[in-house]
DNA sequence: ACTAAAGCTGACTGGCCATTCAGTCGCCGC
DNA sequence: GCGGCGACTGAATGGCCAGTCAGCTTTAGT
């Protein structure tokens, strides 16, 4: 009766999570059950029993990589006052600061992964979507927050979250793929830049690198 | 002696240009030699005949798409005469502009493969690099052009070039990924404002569908 | 304790593909 | 007309892996 804590949720979850360390070491299209099941110290049939298929579980890995990336960021910003400190932290955050736990800065890359699978896997584009959604709308509402607060200048706040996003795509494959141009630092400066560019807000010396 | 015209040249081209139409069908991963073989009409044995394995042909492949690429939209962009058309033209081509012919409008998935391939192969995250580079160095050409001509406001070139180019290809993703936020006019719309609010110039009407 | 389900496993199998190989074919120079 | 070479092929080979299965073990409810 009582929704007792199932142990198969939290296998559920180990697995999971050796799923998404195997596509970060592997890529989506190299991972094996097999190294799945290594890493859990399990088999390779129990994967299966958790999970139907291979497809079912990469899919299910990536969106679940995309869920905690989120929320790891999302539970950071809240504790900020100001729409300002928001929206600049969020452009460190996903620019690769590094503050970050090294295992949410391995996601950038599973994004590239995810973007691929998303071209041919109907659940993947979904998932994908909803989480775009999703986090143009925090962008948005931090926005929109702003304004309210007189931080911020009344533009569009729809396309200035799409425009926000999509550099924030951009500046991510550039700093995931290595190239030496597009250091944090970089990253950041490009990202503030253009948002206080659009916004009205001034800039404040970049968060430097701690612990 | 005289270089004759070796059929084994046309051939590799053949098969290059199957493979990247394999790819945008089945994705690097779903990608099998036999496709690409039935494509061009010939035997799987051929295609490891004229490239020594399958990675290597996928590597090339996308190479090739890159480089088709870049060099139709620099070539359409060598017939205009101001550095602001330039800008704006190329701002258009990548946001997916209905005149593109439509092999070059696949094109956009192909990135994403080249992204995720770069992530692991060292082949090809040198050849991505390097037409990377390229297309900064374009857009940055375009740029000092136009501030020479002083069409344009005299801010860092390398800068706003990395900008651009991160942002291109964000809204790329957005694009070919089908978000119907992200509609071609969508995309130009946010490009062309970018450029213009750190360059300077004046927007114009926005060229719509034609032929 | 007894039982049933859930959790779990090792061994198999079936299919799929890259890659190899042992040639065939046709052309070109001689 | 011959020798050789480059282009090309069909038919193996061999490895790899997802998914299945028959049955073992543990857990928990009665």
């Amino acid at each position: 009766m009582a929704p007792r804590p199932k142990i198969s949720r939290k296998r559920r979850q180990e697995i999971l999570e050796a799923a998404v360390e195997t596509i970060v070491e592997r890529g989506v299209c190299g991972a094996r059950i097999a190294d799945v099941a290594a890493r859990t110290g399990t088999s390779a049939a129990l994967v299966l029993y958790y999970f139907e298929s291979k497809d079912r579980l990469l899919t299910e890995a990536l969106a679940y990589a995309e869920d905690r990336f989120y929320l790891a960021i999302f539970g950071e910003l809240s504790g900020l006052e100001t729409a300002t400190d928001k929206l600049v932290r969020l452009i460190e955050l996903s620019s690769g600061h590094e503050s970050m736990a090294p295992m949410l800065r391995e996601d950038f890359a599973l994004w590239i992964e995810l973007w691929s699978r998303a071209l041919r896997d109907e659940a993947a584009a979904r998932k994908r979507a909803a989480g775009d959604r999703r986090w143009r709308g925090t962008i948005a509402d931090i926005v929109r927050e702003g304004q309210s607060a007189g931080e911020f200048d009344d533009i569009d706040v729809e396309d200035f979250a799409m425009h926000l996003a999509c550099l924030l795509d951009g500046v991510a494959v550039q700093h995931v793929l290595g190239d030496p141009q597009a250091s944090y630092d970089h990253a950041r400066r490009i990202g503030v830049a253009m948002a206080s560019r659009y916004l009205g807000f001034a800039v404040r010396e970049p968060a430097t690198a701690n612990t």
